[in-house]
DNA sequence: ATGAGTCCGATTTTT
DNA sequence: TCGGACTCAT
């Protein structure tokens, strides 16, 4: 068509990232090896199509892992086509995709038009209501389980009546029970959680043929970032919305895959061919961001993992230097010998941006950020969600839900009574009483207190004045207009409405109890709305509309969001937010047993390799330096504790590795050169101390923090080991001894 | 109805 | 260690 442009689009690709760009027709699996250039194949891939193929920008559907990834997406295709087109590209999640979809076909999707998107907190407190109301004790059924059981569920598309058909053993009845409950509170509350906003789509385009049609048409060409991180809703989704002209591509790389534990499939990826017969593949195997060193070490662990594909991983990138690997006393030593690290890479010239620390766990973070704030070297956590799960800011927004959806009876509850305004517990159960007896929900028994009968006259005025409140927000929302006011009214105004009417602010100006942080947060959420307002760009939008945006902005926001690369800050970050990123100088932490692999995760092979596939993940993110960092002691929840280094770290190999001992400790039998067995052989042993440790009955132990005590009874040594014990000064307590690192106390020195 | 104080228990990753 | 649930006095 168009050689000028074709060059423009193709003349820096090697030839498969080529191929990958120009394969336009039918199904495509591209292979990206980390650092293959995988985010400029997918880009070039949808200007190409615009350009070459004179396909219309809307008819062409990018799906994106984050948000931040979209944008990102949107901005870098922006650079290769007008404005407009880019603009008009369809790009985003696939839960942003799915909620702009069953908000656009509400009425066949069976879902509220003005539907609010639960967040894990929404969820959680949801799923106590249901198990309150069914009167099942939380000992057995922990709302964390069955919360994860229902999740799981919706990933497999099987809604509450299929689960309960299907539910065979009294567990799974039990949680049927309770899956029901649960959504229908949500469905009361005119709420879907995040897998809802799933399985409803999927739901939609089997179901609702004229939408089916009427999708497939519109999205002629499919593309799908981090494919081997989809679970089975979004693979029908994405089968689904692909199969009118059959052109899906996915890039991905299941050496990547590191999200199983929600319910993503890594067989989506290893079997793409299968689901989709006559799949063209393309291998980019050439990375072209580290150092041979870093990638050696990276290809020598991950050949550790069974359940792979093979895939060529190689650079012609220049020698660098070996991946430094230092033990530490405890972890603010580990703490210092990062910050030492960096600041020597920040000598020699390298900004603080281009260098970011990884953890497993965000309680990680807590020691990294001390010392670097010490050490005065800016930083930035990337927690994006952080922000919003703030206690006054989700009070904040609850009173935003409710404007657009009083029925929304989780955020009702939070809010009714924050901060005291008199209506208290008796009233609340009262008013849920009535609701639940005339079939109405608890917004409507609000609105109707008068006639709930058994309240006192303050109640229902308390009562009665909340939902005057209430209203009279929904009445400015609606009418309210530019011409009345003067100005153009948005996000906002509404925040500082609701932040005035509520008397939060007034409660957090009160509070003079220190932290006025709070209040400093709330006008944080004013910046928020004011900064949503200036970037908003919907056309012909109302007031109302514009909130419905902001709040769905607000649920589906994640960590990796808010990286930001600008700041001129060391960035600190979960493994799990790191992927898709770089970084010239990485260091990475807590490389021990129980944190990298986690001790969640260490009684499955799969989970072990989900595992080893994260630490896979930090290390392919280091484009020049990599430090790996494991203490010998380490402080979780108040209790230090002897570690064992991580097997990862011998399954580097050692030819790009410079390991050095800095903890002052003589060497640890785990770590000591004696024992070159594969690491894998001691470990079943390893933590069977309880049987080391010689504990029986009547043994005296000494508890850090109860001190003395003597064992009066031990549960069979099925795991958890339990040791019942009675301590001098604490009186009787029952611990798990995997977590309780009790002593054995030696009478004779008494 | 409220708020201070106490006890208990559970520990990942996040759209 | 931390936060949530519960108790108890006002």
């Amino acid at each position: 068509m168009n050689s000028d442009s074709t060059s423009k689009l193709l003349a820096d690709l090697t030839e498969p990232q080529r191929q990958a760009v120009t394969t336009t027709e039918g199904p495509v699996l591209v292979l990206a090896a980390a650092g293959s250039g995988k985010t400029r194949v997918i880009t070039r891939r949808a200007a190409f199509l615009i350009l070459e193929c004179g396909i219309p920008p809307w008819q062409v559907l990018s799906i994106t892992f984050t948000n931040k990834a979209a944008g990102e997406m949107r901005q870098r295709v922006g650079q290769l086509v007008t404005d407009k087109q880019a603009r008009a590209l369809s790009v985003g999640t696939f839960h942003a995709l799915c909620a702009k979809l069953l908000r656009e076909h509400f009425e066949a999707a069976g879902v509220k038009r003005d539907y609010v998107i639960f967040d894990a907190a929404d969820q959680k407190n949801a799923a106590k209501k249901a198990l309150k109301d069914l009167d099942i004790s939380t000992q057995h059924f922990t709302p964390a389980a069955v919360l994860s059981t229902i999740s799981g569920a919706k990933n497999q598309l099987i809604d509450a009546e299929t689960y309960t058909a299907q539910a065979g053993d009294f567990y799974a009845k039990q949680v049927a029970r309770i899956y029901r409950r649960y959504q229908a509170i949500l469905d009361a509350s005119g709420a879907l959680d995040f897998d809802d906003l799933l399985m409803k789509t999927a739901f939609l385009l089997k179901r609702d043929e004229p939408t089916r049609e009427m999708l497939q048409d519109k999205y002629q060409y499919v593309q799908i970032d981090e494919y081997q991180d989809t679970n089975h809703a979004q693979f029908v989704i994405a089968y689904t919305l692909a199969a009118g002209h059959n052109n899906l591509c996915v890039v991905g790389d299941p050496d990547q895959s590191i999200y199983g534990w929600r319910g993503a499939n890594i067989r989506n990826i290893l079997e793409f061919e299968t689901h989709f017969p006559g799949a063209q593949v393309i291998a980019l195997g050439q990375n072209y961001r580290s150092t041979p060193e870093i990638l050696l070490a990276a290809d020598t662990l991950i050949q550790h993992n069974k359940q792979r594909r093979h895939k060529p991983l190689f650079t012609e990138n220049p020698a660098g230097h070996k991946i430094a690997i230092k033990q530490a006393g405890d972890e603010e030593h580990e703490a210092s010998l990062v910050v030492d690290t960096l600041r020597a890479h920040h000598e020699a010239g390298t900004p603080w941006s281009d260098m970011a620390v990884f953890y497993r766990v965000n309680a990680l973070s807590r020691v990294m950020e001390t010392k670097l704030l010490e050490s005065s070297i800016p930083y930035h956590v990337a927690r994006g969600t952080a922000f919003y799960q703030r206690k006054e800011i989700k009070d904040a927004v609850a009173y935003v839900r409710l404007i657009v959806n009083p029925d929304d009876e989780v955020s009702m509850l939070r809010v009714i009574n924050t901060p005291t305004r008199g209506i208290g517990n008796t009233t609340i159960e009262h008013l849920q009483a009535f609701a639940a007896a005339n079939g109405m929900t608890l917004w409507g028994a609000i609105q109707r207190a008068g006639n709930a009968g058994g309240l006192n006259a303050r109640a229902v005025n308390a009562v009665n004045k909340f939902a005057k409140m209430i209203t009279t927000w929904q009445n400015k929302i609606e009418n309210i207009h530019a011409e009345t006011l003067g100005f153009e009214p948005g996000m906002r105004d509404v925040i500082e409405m609701v932040l005035r009417d509520s008397g939060l602010e007034k409660f957090y100006k009160a509070e003079k109890t220190g932290d006025e942080e709070k209040l400093e947060n709330l006008y944080e959420l004013v910046t928020d709305a004011t900064r949503f307002d200036d970037q908003y760009e919907r056309e012909n939008a109302t007031l109302g509309d514009r909130v419905f945006d902001y709040l769905e902005r607000i649920a589906l926001v994640s960590d990796a969001d808010a990286v930001d690369n600008g700041a001129g800050a060391v960035t600190l970050m979960t493994l799990h937010a790191a992927k898709g990123l770089e970084f010239p100088v990485v260091a990475m932490i807590g490389l021990e047993e129980g944190v990298l692999p986690h001790t969640r995760a260490a009684d499955s092979e799969d989970e072990l390799e989900e595992e080893r596939r994260l630490c896979f993940v930090g290390i392919t993110r280091a484009q020049q330096h990599l430090l790996m960092t494991h203490a010998r002691y380490r402080t979780i929840r108040g209790l230090r504790d002897r570690t064992i280094p991580s097997p990862f770290i011998k399954q580097l190999g050692a030819e790009a590795v410079e390991y050095e001992d800095l903890s002052g400790y003589a060497p640890s039998p785990w770590s000591s050169d004696e024992d070159d067995d594969d690491f894998d052989s001691d470990r079943p042993g390893a933590f069977s101390e309880a049987d080391d440790f010689g504990l029986r009955i009547g043994a005296v132990v000494r508890h850090p923090q109860f001190g003395l005590g003597r064992v009066m009874s031990l549960t069979p040594s099925n795991s958890p080991t339990r040791a019942r014990v009675y301590f001098e000064r604490a009186g009787a307590k029952t611990l798990v001894l995997e977590y309780a690192r009790l002593e054995l106390v030696d009478v004779s020195d008494f």
